[in-house]
This record gives C-alpha cells, structure tokens and sequence, in this order.
DNA sequence: CACACATGGTTGTAGCTACAACCATCTCAC
DNA sequence: GTGAGATGGTTGTAGCTACAACCATGTGTG
C-alpha cells in the first residue's frame, strides 16, 4: 500500500526543488534575521514589533484581540501570552469591550506609541536591506503574486487578515 | 537625532508594503502548516525531516554535524540537541570521526531510513498543494530567482549550504 | 425562559530554539 | 615542542509557541 503511494508520488523535477529548497532556507533564516535586529534595538521580538504595528494604524490605536489575532497571523492563545508581556512592559494595555462583555481590547500606550516610532526606521531599514532593495520592481510585483497564491492556500477560509487578500 | 533618522527613512511604497506583507504572513503561517502535518503522520517537526532528508541523500547517509548544520541552515547547538532526540529514538546515530577526533558523524540508521521514505510522499504531497501546484512554471522560476537574491543577502559569507547558491 | 452550543479570551505546560559558556582537539608560528 | 588562537561540538537555561483545558458571556431554538 505504501509502494503504491510511493511509487504514484510526483515528486519534484529541478526547477521546482530549486524553488522549494531557497524558499525553506528563507523560512528558516529571514525570521533570525528580523529578531536579531529588533531584539538588539529594540527588545522587541518581530511578532511583537507586528502586534505593536497594527494597533498604531487602527482608530484610537485599539483592537479587540480576536482581530489584533488576525492581522497578525497568530492564535489567540499565541497573542494573549505576547499582549499580557507587552503589558507588563507598559507598551500596551488592555480593558473590557463595552459592547460584548466576553471581548478584551487591547490599546497602545503613550510609551508604546513613542517606542514604535522609534523603532521603525531600523526596522523598515531591515527590511529594505534584505528583502525590497535586493529585487527589481517587477520581482517586487512578481513576489507579491506568489506570496498571495500560496497564502490562499495556506488560508482558504480567509480566517487571517484582509491585508492579503487579493 | 531621531527625528532625522524618521525623515530620512525611506519608508515602503504600496507595492512594497503589499509584497512585504504577504511575504511576512508566508513567514508566519506556512512553518506550521508544513510542522504540523509531519507531526501528524510522523511525530516529526520539519527541521527534523530535514536532517533526515540532507542524511539520506549523502554518501552512506553520513554527514560530519558541521555539515549537517550548513545543509540544514541551522546553528551547531540547535543541531546538537535535534540530533540527541533523533538519536533516542533511534533513527539516528553519533559516532566520532575518524579522520578529525574534534568532529562527529552523524548516520540516518535503517530505522531512520524507512522512517523518510514512508513520511516523504505526505510530505512532498503537502508542498505541492501549499506552494508548487499554486504556481505557474513561470513563478515558480521567479520564486527561484527572488529567494535566490534574499538570501545572498541573509547570508552574505555563504556560509550556508551551497544549494541556494546561483 | 431554559438549555445547548458558539464565541472570546486566558492559563498551564510541554517542547523547541537562541544564546552563552564550556571543553577538547587541531594548527601553526616561533 | 609549546603556547595562542581557531575549529568542532555539547550542555545549561531562559524565553517563546503550540496545544489543550478551561471559564464567562452571548445566541438561538423549542
């Protein structure tokens, strides 16, 4: 029986290995990268730096955690651990929703508010250094692209984050 | 001096942002796809299947742990530690080397080696439908050429596995 | 209006990774 | 040949994530 799945396996011809094989090396050594910059910076993990970057862009710089959740690609569990550290650090806070008594919203402080605008520049730097400046425009697009296929994928529900969608 | 450095920063077009967006939610969200079906059908994380794959491809299955490391894209003490579980459970095994009494070899055992070729077909299986099959030949090229630049500059030295390199 | 189930969130814990400290062996200049 | 530094590897530990269990509130059906 496992002859028969083994031998009717498509396996994966040149090109395609080629692909596989840089895209997991990416997987495994961009996220290292990110940390090691915001970590030495900032004392910021990159998962944090996200979850401090989408409460600056929502209205009064405050989200109920399922959506902080989405937008940040993470489980609530995952999130309620990182917010209650962030919150002890004094860059975030968090309060009861007044419209559904079972939600927590969590807002950016004043401190963390301050703290994500000096962190940004490096960051974004980062980011430019190793992946945007590294790619003509047309990649930029052609990345875009790929990246949006396999998140459908990867996502079928659409259960993460609009950002993406396409 | 921060204020300079905030003007001065060359933040992200929406083509930019989009593509970094995108590929930070890949990031984030295909490591576990691709972790937890291996720990599904083989109680295995994908690093773990990785070492497994890079031994099973060298000669007697064989690789000094500095190697192994490379190939994997992965720190010594990391590797130290996976191989330590891997070799409790018998699927592989440590021995010193002969020709360098510093080094250790590290072998996939026979355990090991049935162990791969029954977990490789679900494995391949699950790469097709989250990456491969989502992409045209074309980006498949593309996704080559775009990782390929990304990780000349994560890794500059080459001191990584020199599958990636062009 | 009561019960069942869904939704929103937190907490406990096991397991993996990063970092630093450490030890042994090798290399080579003198 | 011997001391200094490089190389190869292991171990200890702190910290983060995944998973499961749990609790409280909301919603809908009879």
């Amino acid at each position: 029986m496992w002859q028969n799945v083994f031998v009717s396996t498509r396996w994966l011809d040149d090109a395609e290995m080629t692909a596989w094989v840089r895209l997991a090396a990416v997987l495994e050594l961009l996220p290292g990268v990110l940390d090691s910059q915001l970590r030495r910076d900032a004392e910021l993990t990159h998962y944090e730096y996200y979850v401090m970057a989408m409460l600056s862009e929502a209205p009064k710089r405050t989200l109920r955690m399922t959506a902080l959740a989405q937008r940040t690609n993470a489980t609530l569990p995952r999130l309620s651990h990182v917010v209650k550290r962030l919150e002890d650090r004094g860059i975030v806070e968090r309060f009861p929703c007044p419209e559904d008594a079972r939600a927590t919203n969590a807002r950016l402080t004043a401190a963390g508010w301050k703290k994500i605008r000096a962190t940004a520049p490096g960051h974004v730097e980062t980011v430019r250094q190793h992946v945007i400046d590294v790619l003509t425009p047309e990649q930029i697009t052609q990345l875009a692209e790929i990246t949006g296929a396999i998140l459908e994928s990867v996502d079928p529900e659409g259960n993460l984050s609009a950002v993406y969608r396409r």
